[in-house]
DNA sequence: TCACCTCCTGCAAACGTTTGCAGCAGAACT
DNA sequence: AGTTCTGCTGCAAACGTTTGCAGGAGGTGA
């Protein structure tokens, strides 16, 4: 019995006599074989891996769409490996190096590279990347500049009609989206825009917004993510400040965790799962000829929760009042479920 | 120039001519040539990856495991695959299989799998195992045990005598410890114990509890992970309970959500990040001679925040008058900060 | 009986590295 | 001058697979 039967039983069994083909598993199993991936790997070109690469692994954005993927990956006999690049290009860039030789493609979601770097890397390996558009690259994106605009439109439609954006980090594809939707969605609703950052994309970035964002006098919110909006929530809470009674915040995501708080937050729905699996089947589809460059836009939608009220009377030119604010904001939640 | 000079210059630069070197170098640069890691992994048997399997990536608890992990990892050149079982033995099992090879090693947390089927695998690939303790392997653990126990004298101080325990996944080593220990401790505190599980380890699970918590009369409850306890927050308010007044919670694991929420969760902060270094470097101390089995175990603390009060008054035996619960509970916990 | 075909198996090269060994040049010692 | 040593480089085998090619056994049709 020869290696290369050994070979074909596991990658070509129908090449194999069914009877030899028994004597060979029958011999695995009884001496625990497996064949070696990285040796495969070293021949064929493919390793039956993808790599996946995201900003921050804490985000709670990150997790349904990993999980997704991964479920995709597993149906084709894939399997990812996940890595997370600390919201920082130069460690992104040296995963993508390392990854290369190891996998047969990476997925690379809300990079911080520069476009131009990008591309650069996609030459190496194949890269398909999501939440950014980029011209030449298969690329998966969410439609955030739609729900950008539901968003505003729901605020104006309250009667808001000075509105805060709190923006993401700087190399973000989605906030700069994010920023021009909203930006033309306030002027067609006859509001102002005040942007504010950039800031770090989680909770810590949103709570240090909250003296900017009630010193600039807007009245409702909108936030790069629902982590910066919860954030938000909790820091303009410590400033006696009502939500939505006083100021509305909108996030977009919708975690799991915005259902979790109270209020619960108001939020641009993005399809991170369908991302995910989008993403695997683009990477996975065009096998072999590479130079293939698929665009998804996923759709977006809003959830209204409690998160978001009336703006401010238009008649009166009242003092908000903070410094009065002692009603019981949270009760007033709860009752409403 | 030889490809051995080439293979020297890259892994013993030391051994070859500074010249040479530099020559290689500046080619290799022009080439955009990198050494492949699986060919190199091949021949040496080090691969400088680690894999590291969790059960849910969703879980707030793993993000600052792994990262800390990650960043461990990578100060000594290794870098981290992860993986996510879903919570499913099989597939725990199917991963290790497939990493085997392509890892030096495996960090394994919260495993489902059997202690057996653990220990049969470690023949294969070195393993480090989180979360569980396993008499022959390498592991790291958290004292789950003096958490619980603090949890329920914390809870018996405040005048608890029936406490409830919301189990965890059936597989769970740190379920069973948990629940051996708050056994004890409430015995000891001459109070009552009343467990209920098991259950999936998430906010659903903990939700779903909700009506079974209120029928077994206890008035205080400590749950196996925070974002159970969470979830029974929210099951206990949308059935009119209040927390703490009618029922007081103590989750376990101290993630970032558990200070966003309102109540504040009090709970058992688990050192997290601590437990991810720790793993890395027991995994990569021991680079050759095998069979050390070193065990850690890291300490757990009790942060009380606003989830607990006091027990039921001993003197009257009066209904806990779930329906008239309309006090401004939250706004009490505001006025802490 | 011969030619041909099908099914299966063995052979050997190849993938891209690492590494023990040997060899060579020059320096340093005796 | 002879010996030994040091510093560098080349050679070739090895890691564990895959795969094109060749060949043998047995069947089928002429």
């Amino acid at each position: 019995m020869h290696i290369s039967t050994v070979s074909r039983t596991f990658s070509a069994p129908h090449l194999v006599n069914p009877e030899t083909r028994n004597r060979v598993l029958a011999c695995a199993e009884q001496l625990g074989y497996r064949p070696n991936r990285a040796a495969r790997a070293l021949i064929t070109g493919r390793t039956y891996n993808v790599g996946l690469i995201v900003a921050d692994i804490a985000n709670p954005f990150f997790p349904p769409l990993i999980k997704a993927a991964e479920s995709q990956a597993r149906q084709r006999d894939y399997h990812i490996f996940v890595a997370d690049s600390n919201e920082d290009a130069a460690v992104e860039e040296d995963l993508v190096r390392a990854l290369a030789k190891q996998v047969d493609g990476i997925l690379l979601c809300s990079p911080r590279m520069s476009n131009s770097l990008i591309e650069l890397l996609s030459r190496e390996v194949p890269l398909v990347v999501v939440n950014r558009a980029i011209a030449g690259l298969p690329t998966v994106v969410m439609d955030v500049a739609q729900g950008a605009r539901l968003a505003v439109e729901h605020l104006a439609g309250l009667g808001h009609r000075s509105i805060g954006l709190i923006a993401g980090p700087r190399g973000s594809w989605t906030s700069k989206e994010i920023r021009r939707s909203a930006a033309t969605a306030t002027r067609a609703a006859d509001a102002e825009l005040t942007v504010i950052g950039p800031n770090p994309p989680n909770e810590h970035g949103g709570a240090a917004t909250a003296e900017q964002v009630l010193r600039s006098g807007v009245t409702a919110v909108l936030a790069y993510n629902d982590l910066m909006a919860i954030g938000l929530i909790e820091g303009l809470h410590a400033l006696r400040v009502r939500v939505p009674e006083d100021i509305s915040v909108v996030g977009i995501d919708d975690i799991a965790l915005s259902r979790l708080i109270h209020p619960k937050l108001t939020t641009v729905a993005t399809p991170a799962a369908a991302a995910g699996r989008a993403a695997v089947d683009m990477l996975l589809a065009h096998g072999d000829d590479r130079r293939t460059t698929a665009h998804a836009s996923l759709q977006t939608e809003l959830v209204i929760r409690d998160s978001t009220g009336p703006g401010p009377d238009p008649h009166s030119h009242a003092d908000p009042g903070y410094a009065a604010a002692a009603a019981p904001d949270a009760v007033a939640s709860y009752a409403k479920e």
